[in-house]
DNA sequence: ATTGCTGAAGGG
């Protein structure tokens, strides 16, 4: 629902999508790698620093020890306009860009001070996506190295995930039009959320249906943010969070991959269920984020504002409404989660999940998710049990985590 | 801060 530019680019102003309500009360694995006897031993010593030619970008090299990768400036500089269509490959070419922008200054800071860094400030995050930490799930390392090395993704992958992005795009626009609102300021992107939530409140109050709900608070000291697919009442009139998988073969997931999808739609209930009891502070978008209560909020960001009958004229003001509304409101709790999948050729369902919820093991994986976060231990890698994942990972041959592996399994003293 | 800080999800 929302797309934006880079609010702090200059000379540029982004669009924001905001949702508009039509009447909702009508809206309506793949193959098995069986597990790897020698796990991570198919690695030799000699691959160990045989970097491909894939994993240069630009002008600089990738070492995996010393974490070093320069760039001409103009690259690092280069502000770059957003697509509105999620997943084209404009978006593709704007994160790697991103991505190595991050690692330059990343250079820059280290030589400046000479302190360890965690995972968050390295980085350059305020706050985390709860896709973050998702792909945490399935494998920290690899995450790290979509992090550092992003334009090494396998381009059969990216296909199937634009693939499922145009998908979810055609499900939001059924239950609500998307208009552009102009932003000029990080505080403007925010309000535009906040100004969809607004929207989107009194629908589910009459029993509607919505998509595309954002979501956000601070988890385990973290900001968390998200967008949940889909949220609707079932028969029993229970609150249901639905989230849409499309697939590229007709098969359900594995084990491991439920178990990710199970955490996504556990910490989307964890964050909606705390932001309708009152659990967002208005404060948390200052200390968290950083952003500016008195900032003036944008006159297309006003006017929309406006046309939904809301008059503000700083963040802090819309801040402030849209937790009261969340918290006085009287919307329910998620009672149920859902994961639906359907078949991306055909849009055939494949099934359909219902996933219990147990706060307790939610949160203990959380927090050992964010000790990685905060630097409070190493990347951890997969276990030797489920090294049939390295089978399918763009970094393998680079991958340090496997190289130890093999390097203890082959030298044991 | 010399320059400057993220649409989230997307799937395996």
């Amino acid at each position: 629902m929302a797309s934006c530019d880079d609010p702090q680019a200059p000379s540029a102003k982004s669009t924001e999508k905001i949702p508009e309500q039509e009447a909702t009360e009508g809206a309506a694995d793949a193959q098995l790698h069986e597990q790897d006897r020698d796990g991570f031993s198919d690695i030799s010593d000699s691959e160990l620093l045989a970097v491909p030619e894939e994993a240069m970008i630009g002008s600089g090299g990738y070492d995996p020890f010393a974490e070093k990768m320069v760039q001409p400036k103009e690259v690092a500089d280069a502000q770059v306009k957003i697509d509105d269509s999620p997943g084209t490959s404009s978006e593709v070419h704007q994160k790697e860009k991103r991505g190595i922008t991050q690692s330059f200054i990343d250079i820059t800071q280290r030589k400046r001070k000479q302190l360890p860094q965690t995972p968050l400030e390295k980085y350059h995050m305020k706050y985390l996506w709860v896709t973050n930490l998702c792909s945490q799930t399935w494998c920290e390392q690899q995450m790290v190295y979509e992090f550092e090395l992003p334009a090494f993704l396998q381009p059969e992958k990216s296909a199937v995930m634009n693939a499922g992005s145009s998908i979810h795009l055609a499900r939001e626009l059924e239950v609500h039009d998307v208009v552009s609102v102009t932003t000029q300021t990080r505080e403007d992107s925010w309000a535009v959320k906040f100004l969809n939530i607004l929207s989107m409140i009194p629908v589910l109050q009459s029993g509607g249906l919505i998509r595309e709900f954002p979501v956000f608070g601070e988890q385990d000291g973290v900001f968390l943010v998200g967008v949940i697919d889909e949220l609707g009442y079932s028969p029993k009139g229970e609150l249901e969070l639905r989230e849409l998988k499309t697939r590229g073969s007709p098969t359900l997931p594995k084990a491991a991959q439920k178990r990710s999808h199970e955490f996504q739609v556990s910490l989307y209930k964890l964050l909606f269920d705390g932001m309708v009891s009152g659990g967002l502070q208005p404060d948390l978008f200052i200390q968290h984020l950083h952003l500016m209560p008195g900032q003036e909020l944008g006159v297309q960001v006003k006017e929309h504002a406006n046309r939904v009958g809301i008059t503000v004229s700083t963040f802090m003001e819309l801040a402030e409404l849209t937790c009261l509304n969340l918290q006085f409101s009287d919307l329910p709790m998620i009672d149920s989660l859902k994961v639906e999948y359907c078949y991306q050729e055909n849009g055939a369902m494949l099934g359909c999940e219902v996933l219990h919820f147990n706060r307790e093991t939610v949160l203990e994986r959380l927090k050992y998710y964010m000790e990685f976060w905060k630097g409070l231990r190493e990347t951890q890698g997969v276990d030797i049990e489920e090294a049939w994942k390295c089978r399918m990972c763009s970094f393998a041959n680079i991958c340090e985590w496997r190289t130890s592996k093999s390097t203890v399994k082959k030298r044991p003293r």
